[in-house]
DNA sequence: CCTGAACATACCTTGACACGTATATGCTCT
DNA sequence: AGAGCATATACGTGTCAAGGTATGTTCAGG
């Protein structure tokens, strides 16, 4: 297992990081909330650990997992060579900017208009 | 192969999708840029043009593969969730601006006044 | 039509990895 | 110290996808 890619490839990985959003979670925790068994959630623990998404302290027996920022900020860069190509520039940066006025602590807020919800979004998924 | 982030898993289709970055090219310059054989190239190309990915176009006895943004724009929607824990919030916005600004091609621009060490900026206003 | 070029597809083999079961390690409390 | 819980690891198994070789298909030109 190599690159950030290969990581978040696996559903179960992502469901993991998915849960970490919220809060700090336990193995346990994750167990019981994904119906998992519990070697695989450590497996996966341990994977999204050796590559950075996630990091660990201990409380008791309790191992108490959280996210770490550096892997997702290396996705963002892959990504970034691709977004001049997305379908209406203008409305991928709005947005994006929606999205970070959303969840930035309101510390230093850029408040902007609102716009028309005129978005296409074309989600072509073939079996 | 199911979902964007298995479509990504693998290097090769990235390294074709890094190429078509440039310009549209036909399967004979992937193969050679790339130096993979042909039935690999034409197969991980069916993949992403599956995924939505790629499209092509005829030419003759060549086809002409080129980038589509929906998969893109998917992946950056799920990255999205996760924007909230990179290190520095205001930084992470800047740089993706910054990124936009320089990649998008001048149609519809947004005009942004400089970022200081103050960091504010204009009521968002649309041109 | 025949040939060669450009590309797609079929079949096969191989290797990686995700899962389950079983077992090991570590901590807490009595 | 021993019991029991929470988590980690070992091992065996099955699946699936990537690559290679071979072949099919389409097109252009003589």
């Amino acid at each position: 297992m190599e690159s950030v890619f290969e990581i978040i490839a696996e559903p179960n990985r992502r469901a993991i990081l998915g849960l970490l959003v919220s809060s700090e979670q336990s193995v346990g925790e994750i167990e019981r909330q994904l119906r998992m068994t519990q070697p695989t959630v450590s497996k996966h623990l341990r994977v999204l650990r050796d590559a950075g998404f996630v990091e660990s302290t201990v409380d008791a027996q309790r191992r108490l997992y959280r996210l770490k920022p550096g892997p997702f900020q290396e996705l963002d860069d892959w990504l970034a060579r691709f977004r001049r190509f997305w379908s209406a520039h203008v409305d991928a940066l709005e947005r994006h900017l929606d999205r970070m006025d959303q969840s930035t602590p309101t510390k230093t807020k850029i408040s902007r208009i609102r716009r028309g919800s005129n978005r296409e979004r074309d989600k072509g998924k073939k079996k």
